[in-house]
DNA sequence: AACGCATTCAACCGCGTGATT
DNA sequence: GAATCACGCGGTTGAATGCGT
């Protein structure tokens, strides 16, 4: 049975939006709120539109504290960074940057930063080679569909009312390898960061911090392995303030983050066993501190032109991190 | 000025999910 | 349990704009 239509399209206005509509919602909007429904809530305000487009324009356009403009270097280096850890995540992504929307951070990103990325030809080899490896890991495993199968994957994105709250200290990134202020930084920050970001930001910077709870933040191909070795991240005893409606869609893609992000980094356990090709990296914590550490150093050995590659098939991104049976996928929060 | 191509970005679309009936 | 609804996500589209010739 085909899915029905969410307005009847031959009364709804479809197209730009006039200033006078852009009035009417935002009047609305702020004298009544939303009222949790959108799909009602075109009607309420006057307006010829679907509720899904008013969705829109009110989050990607109205709404208060939104940034238009051009993207400063170090909101390129959390795109480029958040990209390489969690792929296409153009809502969490968008959380790490107050007022830029995740459709903003998209476009940005397929117009311009990959561009960036890609116009990348010059870096040392060894440079490449030594911190590619993941990102390939990533890019190759996210391809089998075998991702995610096997392990322990409660699907879940269990969201509930906590706020994520942008502070002073959102994700920390390596600073020693973004301290160009070159355009191309941050670009080259990419590649640079599996490393240094996906493994050891990850362990030892990069908590995502859950209150007397488990965060896994996972489903990043590259921890799940195509054998159906157990993957994913685990962090305990942490904070995590993690906002509004996330979930409210459901699953792996419910809910809107609220803008303000707030990820503390200090992991206390981590565990990631990942497969690639057979291989199976073990990832551990290391309590003191200075992070995990690969057993597996054995994929090292990729270039520029390879992941230039790997980044072009996955054009479309949804893939890169994850694996296409979304339904496998787990970005997993326990609480 | 006129044309064609490239780029940008607002808006649309289809889908997965949880909630509700 | 099945059907339906509503939400929000990520991918794609296409009109507007910029730029080169």
């Amino acid at each position: 049975m085909g899915r029905a239509p969410c307005c009847d399209k031959a009364n709804v206005k479809r197209g730009p939006w006039s200033p006078e509509e852009d009035a009417k919602l935002k009047e609305y909007i702020e004298r009544y709120g939303t009222g949790g429904n959108w799909i009602a809530l075109p009607q309420k305000a006057g307006l010829r539109r679907c509720g899904k487009s008013c969705r829109l324009r009110w989050l990607n356009y109205l709404r208060p504290n939104i940034k238009h403009g051009e993207f400063s270097d170090e909101e390129d280096k959390i795109i480029c960074n958040l990209f390489t850890n969690i792929g296409s995540r153009w809502s969490i992504i968008a959380a790490q940057l107050p007022g830029r929307t995740d459709n903003d951070i998209k476009n940005y990103w397929n117009t311009k930063l990959k561009k960036k990325l890609m116009g990348i030809s010059i870096l040392p080899s060894q440079l490449l080679k030594s911190h590619s490896s993941l990102l390939l890991q990533t890019l190759s495993t996210s391809s089998s569909p075998s991702s995610y199968r096997g392990s322990n994957t409660s699907t879940s994105y269990h969201t509930q009312t906590t706020s994520f709250t942008n502070t002073s200290e959102p994700i920390s990134f390596s600073q020693s390898l973004m301290s160009s202020s070159s355009t191309n930084a941050a670009a080259a920050s990419v590649l640079q960061v599996p490393q240094e970001s996906f493994v050891g930001r990850h362990m030892h910077q990069q908590h995502y911090q859950v209150k007397d709870n488990i965060l896994m933040f996972g489903g990043e191909a590259s921890c799940c392995s195509s054998d159906g070795s157990y993957s994913n991240h685990q962090i305990r005893e942490s904070e995590y303030e993690y906002g509004g409606a996330y979930g409210g869609g459901g699953g792996c893609r419910g809910g809107a983050i609220n803008e303000e992000v707030k990820l503390h980094m200090d992991s206390k356990n981590y565990n990631c066993f990942t497969g690639f090709g057979g291989e199976q990296k073990i990832m551990e914590n290391n309590s003191s501190g200075n992070g995990g550490m690969w057993e597996d150093q054995a994929r090292l050995d990729y270039g520029l032109e390879e992941i230039k590659q790997l980044i072009s098939s996955t054009g479309s991104c949804n893939n890169f991190l994850f694996d296409e049976n979304k339904t496998q996928e787990k970005v997993m929060m326990y609480y």
